[in-house]
DNA sequence: CCATAATCGAGACGGTACGTCGCGTCTTTGG
DNA sequence: CCAAAGACGCGACGTACCGTCTCGATTATGG
């Protein structure tokens, strides 16, 4: 859970906070955001239905804005990266995953929204980093380590180099399912990914004249 | 200027609209944007910065989301394609370009902001593909032509296979510009850039088993 | 109306406010003060009893405080002094009309609360005092003016001695029946008035060693 | 684990109450009520003040208003009534001190508070009269038991015009203190107390026409 | 040369959500 | 069993914007 935000003393007094309460908020959270979007959500909306307090809430959130972050970042924890046997099909893979998780409107306006917010809010742009874009990286490198046992990718050259890449695929990737489906408003359909995942992998593949 | 709703009558009475509120109230929209960002941005605000009343903005937009997208169209028209002698150059030059329009906080928050609220409003999600998106396939329409031109690209085989590859491409470049600029959060640099540049080329011109 | 701050500028632009909201609005307060007394009056049920958003009510009082003031004044304002034709029967009179009054829940309730709150609350104190205390003096002025015409009081000797006289008589009676019916809580009934003006009669017209 | 013993048995069990709380919370009531009035006194401030649980506190008193009448009436028992020689001199002495009294603001709003909220809460009405009002009665009756001995007063005829009479006293001279200092907001110095003593003391033994 | 009509600024209006505070209750640990 | 601590559901607070409305004052065209 993000939202404890220091080291509690070792001994606690009073009453503790339920536990109950935490996970409940983030799922009404996600149901607000399908019905109403991230304008016409409403921290005594989410309260209600969660069967929680406003000041429940505002006891362990700071706003609307951490807590969709919490509320998104749940829903990318449960992207995976199965073994399909080739790195084509493992991209293809997770792209399809990605895209369907992006059809998702609690997804789609949850994310874009914070995104936007955090344009003026350097602490929600860090959140956001270490609770959703750090953490999915993980993908990228599982897939990777793979393809090199496969013999399909070669060896790392240096590290330095290596996070280089793993960073430019994870944007190529994640950025281009969310151009395709929330800005211009297409759908990242199977043809879509095919054509997709052929030109990433012939890019990553070949040799550059990177020195 | 997308703000007139229909066909007014050919004859007109009444005291006529001034032309210089829409062009006050849109500058007025973005110096807004960048100091309070989306959720900070009041209409009264607006109102106020431009030196004209709450109605006539109400007159002319139908609320905040249609203000914005106007807002921020007008900084994507700003884009071109400078012909830099190849396709490589090109690519590095529009990449460069929408980097830099990214950072600009008027561009990067009232873009994500009106595609998070776009996901729930149909009406909203065509304005923005219209305003927006569609205008700036032109780059890479005028970046592909140029290039079969050099030679560096085949002509195209048929105009539905050139459609798709169009888009394709506009959304990887869009789009990784855009994750790694405002998602990720990091510099869309120069090296950055160039590899991206790189494996963009290398995949789109490297002719792939599609039949 | 007290709730007129200052001189309006001689020209008011915008909508000008609504009269009929005032009246509405202090009538709805006295209502509140029978039903739910001081401590469970909430502006917003004003508000709402009165057909008129809470933010009307807060852009013409300041506070609770305020509005109650301003509504139990008017019921003050209701006090008259009718010439019975003696100075003991126009001394019963309005003893009783005060009793009358103070047997009202939102009088009783109001007047106190508001007392109790100008404890600590300069400017409330002197609200209270202009707005309700100084504007009843009146009532023991004329009575004093008609029984010397009568012959039942001596001239004025001088208007120092006059004024604290007024004050003292004045006190004298709101204190004894705001005592009897607030705070020892039995009824000011008319033998109790009787036996009240016969004391304050006897005392105040009996020369004392007063030079 | 007593439930297994089977009845709560006469003698209390477990850890008895503390003893010095009580005192302590009257005290906190009282600091609390001269910084923050009536309005602004909070119980979990009052609490935090005596160095104990809100929990505590609720377990003595049912709320605000029983706990400050209980704050209140610990003030009024401080009133005496030393014999200064002469019916006159009581009354002033009396007068002065309750106008001492009424001049600290923990009685004046303690004071007026509960009787505002006494309107509506005949229970809490109850309470006032038995804690405060009956109480302070005696110093009247005092006054009058000397002042007979001395012979500045008739003998009493019976005991129900005795009973009105000591009422009578009772209301007006509280009730004018109480006005003078707290609705008409000025001091009661010792020109007015005079005044106003010499005006009682006149009405009170003249003998009038009651039959 | 006015009459009509739509615009303009200003600002009050009925609403809704905000984030905070206090209430009185409950649930812990510890005496 | 009581005490302290503090989380809980609840509801009012006073504020800020929303989008609409009513003003008086302009500024065009059309009779």
């Amino acid at each position: 859970m993000q939202s404890s935000t220091g080291r509690p003393p070792a001994t606690r007094t009073g009453r503790p906070r339920s536990a109950a309460a935490d996970t409940a908020i983030l799922a009404a959270t996600r149901e607000a955001l399908v019905e109403l979007g991230w304008s016409g959500l409403t921290l005594g909306d989410v309260a209600s239905r969660a069967g929680v307090a406003k000041t429940t809430l505002y006891r362990r959130w700071a706003g609307k804005n951490e807590l969709v972050v919490d509320a998104v970042a749940e829903l990318f924890d449960a992207l995976e990266l199965p073994d399909r046997g080739s790195l084509a099909a493992d991209i293809e893979d997770v792209v399809l995953q990605l895209a369907v998780l992006l059809s998702r409107p609690e997804a789609r306006c949850g994310l874009m929204a914070v995104v936007a917010e955090s344009t003026l809010d350097e602490a929600l742009r860090e959140r956001i980093r270490t609770s959703i874009v750090q953490r999915q990286k993980r993908l990228v490198h599982t897939g990777r380590v793979r393809a090199q046992r496969r013999g399909e990718l070669p060896p790392d050259p240096d590290p330095a180099e290596a996070a280089r890449t793993v960073d430019l695929t994870f944007d190529m990737v994640a950025g281009a399912v969310l151009h395709r489906t929330l800005v211009s408003g297409r759908p990242a359909d199977e043809e879509w990914v095919h054509d997709l995942t052929r030109v990433l992998l012939t890019g990553l593949t070949t040799p550059g004249p990177t020195p």
